[in-house]
DNA sequence: CGATAATTGTCAGGTAGCTAACGAATTGGA
DNA sequence: TCCAATTCGTTAGCTACCTGACAATTATCG
């Protein structure tokens, strides 16, 4: 009812935005206890799981422009849980997971796993399938008419 | 290619994420040459097409925390598109769009249509339903939940 | 070799969200 | 009637994105 007059942007936009602020507003209830934000997560999740990566490689990974990963890789290194290393290339930096990081990461619930559960109990995996699909076809579409 | 490592999260929520992202940023560049941020189009899409609305009531209808609203109102009212009234309950505030604003607002594209159409050419209409419709009860599922 | 071009990270400044806390105004109940 | 509870908007402070500009470094090519 208070969506009466949202008929018009009743599109797929307006919930893959929905659902992306309620997903998010999910994990980092779940991640508030801890002190991490939900990227802060993400880039935990990459180090633990590929070991050291080039500061430029994770933006990528992470879908992230390197100004939003420079902010972002501040925060965990003030917090002691990444370390910052310069390499034989003095441009790049290297991120390495610290103990306390890794110990942290260890005490850790999967914040997307225990979202996902909720989000698509009950849900039918085909028209999950094909939700997926969709999203995915539009977000490439737009992403390389935006390039323009 | 890049994205090899995030088979573990390939995710109806990292493809809304994603799909979320590249919509605003397309907004985002068509509004730019107009001063206009995407939600602040929202905003005044409501005033337009609704008249002078309640900042109460625009807050539910855009799904935006009062606060949220509060500075997105205090930018519009600062370019001078919108007013911000006093009325019997002094608590509230009415929103009206001023002639400026509709002498702008006339003068814009549509960036919601504009994005739809190239994010969704070419698309089977039966799938998209399928895609909101499953979007839609993963958000309600996640809101519900949050509440908690 | 040496000047120009490209890469990398950071900073500055902007948009868009949130929660928590507060003041002012209104409502409700004892 | 009058005090307590609620409502509304704002402020402050946080996360998470972006662009544009800059310094430092490394690559490239004439």
């Amino acid at each position: 009812m208070a969506d009466a007059s949202d008929n018009q942007h009743q599109t797929v936009g307006a919930w893959a935005k929905r659902y992306y602020f309620a997903n998010r507003a999910m994990m980092e209830s779940i991640l508030r206890p801890y002190g991490l934000g939900s990227t802060q997560w993400f880039v935990l999740y990459e180090l633990v799981n590929t070991g050291p990566t080039m500061q430029r490689d994770l933006a990528q990974r992470l879908h992230l422009e390197r100004a939003t990963l420079s902010g972002v890789v501040a925060t965990l290194v003030r917090k002691g849980l990444v370390a910052q290393a310069t390499g034989a290339d003095q441009r790049q930096r290297q991120l390495t997971i610290t103990d306390s990081g890794l110990a942290l990461w260890k005490s850790l619930p999967d914040p997307v796993e225990v979202t996902k559960a909720i989000a698509l109990e009950g849900a039918d995996p085909a028209e999950v399938e094909i939700a997926i699909r969709v999203l995915r076809s539009a977000a490439e579409r737009v992403e390389g008419n935006v390039a323009d």
